[in-house]
DNA sequence: AACTGGCATTGAAAATTTTCAATCTGAAAA
DNA sequence: TTTTCAGATTGAAAATTTTCAATGCCAGTT
């Protein structure tokens, strides 16, 4: 794990507002005043694939969000196996839990190479009784987050495997800005859809035959999205 | 549909202070000088089982408190079959993405007799600007929407049929303030975990035999929760 | 170039789930 | 009380999924 904080640079958020992704971000809508008013630095941080960002039960004073790079949020059942309930991509905020105060209710773990900013709760909490800006940010990503949850049960826990696995790769093209996207292994679409790594295996391997999946270099693919389509939605 | 609107007496909120649940629902924390602020109405509602509250896709300026009774959330898919992502109870918010300004993102349909509190976007909106605490109570709403969602999927829909419906009654065992619980059609428990109605009433059929589960009168159920949790969590 | 380790793929049998058609049951209506 | 009917249950065959064991396939090292 890289950890890049080059505080006195960072010190009071000075450099948020020429965030590249400024327009996706939290503080899109803060102005000259808001930053001045940012205490605790926000550190950049890049994490490799398969690091854990944060785990299940952690009392995190923190937010992240995700500048680039996939995240998948698990949740671990009692009888030990995984289970994934959301991916985080550009623009999303992990940790939101952490804001009500509540232990992290998964384990946050980059799926590629994964850059995120590190916000502390205090720097929130505190922009938050003077800018109504961020309150309304803030409901639209709670929005986004609860919108994706009830996604991810109707279009990725219901139907056969196959029906699933096809619709993963279209919800993974959807929220890619390139025109491939990021595939993840078998084990982890198993537990993104509540099927055994065999399974999403079977299902994959047949849509490559098919010719609706193309596999790129590094954990990367491409479909067509209209045959896709017409097959499984 | 009963629709009880006694406006007069209502206006400005007057009886929310006595609200015999107030210290569940979002103004638990308001104070007088709050209230007063409140000049739409809010509307006591009770609905039948089987009412529709509002309709995905609905334009709905208002939010619902649940004061009793238990609330369907459910998302047809474009093949037109129904998936239930999350169940309300009291103290629920139903509605909340028409904060954000979004459309109704599921169907909100009784389940039994069921009483809710209509409240306007603008009472929510104008009082958020002076009232700090009404936004922590949002945020605790969504953060309970959303950890709801995120339990929906580990515990609803992983693991085969038997797990699933035994992981279903211990849920709305726990969410009773009853000894006993409201027991769902054998649809609607498909329709929530993601199998079929026939594999639903397999299961639930088989936990009577063993004695887990004893049906009471009118849709209640009682259950063996710590011989459900022996086998199945 | 050969080796190695981690995934991915495949096949076949076992287990589970769906499908479809028949009953069964209990509560409300006549 | 009898009728009626929607929902629940059941059974058996078909379809799907899991399980488990065996290869296959690279990409990165020796």
């Amino acid at each position: 794990m890289k950890t890049i904080q080059i505080e006195n640079a960072w010190r009071g958020a000075k450099r948020c507002k020429n965030c590249a992704i400024r327009h996706l971000v939290l503080f899109a809508d803060l102005d000259q005043a808001d930053f001045d008013r940012i205490h605790h630095p926000i550190d950049d941080i890049e994490f490799e694939p398969g690091s854990r960002i944060y785990r299940q039960g952690d009392d995190m004073p923190f937010v992240y969000t995700v500048r680039s790079g996939l995240v998948k949020l698990e949740q671990s059942r009692p009888n030990g196996d995984k289970r994934i309930v959301r991916l985080l991509s550009q623009g999303d905020l992990a940790g939101l839990e952490n804001l009500s105060g509540q232990v992290a209710e998964h384990d946050a773990i980059t799926m590629d190479h994964v850059k995120v900013c590190r916000i502390p709760r205090s720097v929130i909490n505190s922009l938050q009784r003077d800018t109504p800006n961020l309150h309304n940010a803030l409901m639209q990503r709670w929005q986004k987050a609860l919108s994706g949850a009830d996604n991810w049960i109707t279009r990725l826990s219901t139907g056969n495997a196959k029906e699933r696995v096809a619709r993963l790769l279209l919800l993974l093209d959807e929220n890619s800005t390139d025109d491939c996207f990021f595939l993840p292994t078998r084990e982890d679409m198993g537990a993104m859809l509540g099927i055994t790594t065999e399974s999403a295996s079977k299902a994959t391997a047949e849509f490559r035959r098919q010719q609706w999946l193309k596999p790129l270099s590094q954990n990367r693919a491409w479909i067509d999205t209209t045959k896709l389509h017409r097959q499984f939605d």
